[in-house]
DNA sequence: ACAAACGTGCCT
DNA sequence: AGGCACGTTTGT
């Protein structure tokens, strides 16, 4: 399940009948002029004006098709761990809710480390990725940043998981979109890895245009710095750091 | 063939 | 560390 969304802005003329190939698809020849309707800025400053939650939570037909085109591979077979992966982050956090009421979901103290970096949390950062998190913060999800790390939720890969998630699904998450194959591994080739599709650089549908990669796109053949995928600018074959906070600590780079 | 974009090395 | 350029891989 991967659902389409922009989380740049409101809707464009562009993306009404865009998003059928997303996050895979090429560009659209419309979107290589710059006469977008968003400044830099706007992908910067504007804090989720017009994310259908309604959509997101009950996907229209429209939308569900969009989001599952007919010859669309899922990345992987569905998992228990999907569960606490949304777009939105809304019923993952009604489900937290409730987990914790019945007493299901295991409380666990945040680190220092991770409290104190849960303070900058709405600090942007050069890489986008703090103004992404704000709309999950400020309009997705109904619950205090805070709360996520209190209670034992952490975020990697694009994925949501809980202190009760035990190590196997820790490393399942850990490796994904990092395949043998996507290495190099015993080729010794030079693979390409492929972007999640899940994150929230994979979920935007437009470039900013404005950005040095969009700018310099004849010559440095680089997608736009908003839209590229968390996992791939990560050094393949590390360690990723799960925090919820991982972006902005230097050593998960 | 072509476009998109990842990987990498060099430069600042 | 980040930007840039280019080789290369991958998908259409």
């Amino acid at each position: 399940m991967s659902t389409a969304v922009d989380i740049a802005g409101p809707s464009s003329p562009n993306q009404a009948h865009s998003s059928a190939k997303i996050p895979n698809a090429p560009l659209r020849p419309s979107l290589k002029r710059s006469n977008h309707p968003y400044s830099l800025s706007h992908y910067i400053s504007t804090p989720s004006p017009a994310v259908d939650v309604k959509g997101l939570i009950q996907p229209s037909p429209a939308q569900q098709r969009a989001a599952q085109p007919a010859h669309a591979k899922p990345r992987r077979a569905p998992s228990w761990p999907d569960m606490w992966e949304s777009p939105s982050g809304l019923h993952l956090a009604h489900a937290a809710e409730l987990l914790m009421r019945a007493g299901l979901l295991a409380l666990t103290p945040a680190t220092t480390e991770q409290a104190g970096l849960g303070a900058q949390s709405s600090q942007p950062d050069s890489s986008g990725c703090g103004t992404d998190f704000q709309p999950f913060l400020g309009a997705w999800f109904p619950f205090s940043p805070t709360l996520f790390p209190l209670a034992g939720f952490q975020m990697g890969g694009g994925h949501w998981r809980s202190a009760a998630m035990g190590a196997e699904g820790i490393e399942g998450l850990v490796a994904e979109g990092y395949s043998p194959g996507s290495l190099g591994g015993s080729s010794g080739g030079r693979r390409k890895r492929k972007r999640c599709g899940e994150c929230v650089p994979c979920r935007r549908q437009t470039n900013c245009d404005q950005c040095s990669s969009c700018r310099n796109r004849k010559r440095g053949h680089q997608i736009c710095k908003y839209r590229k995928c968390e996992e791939l600018k990560r050094k393949p074959g590390g360690y990723q750091c799960v925090s919820i906070f991982r972006w902005r600590q230097k050593c998960c780079k």
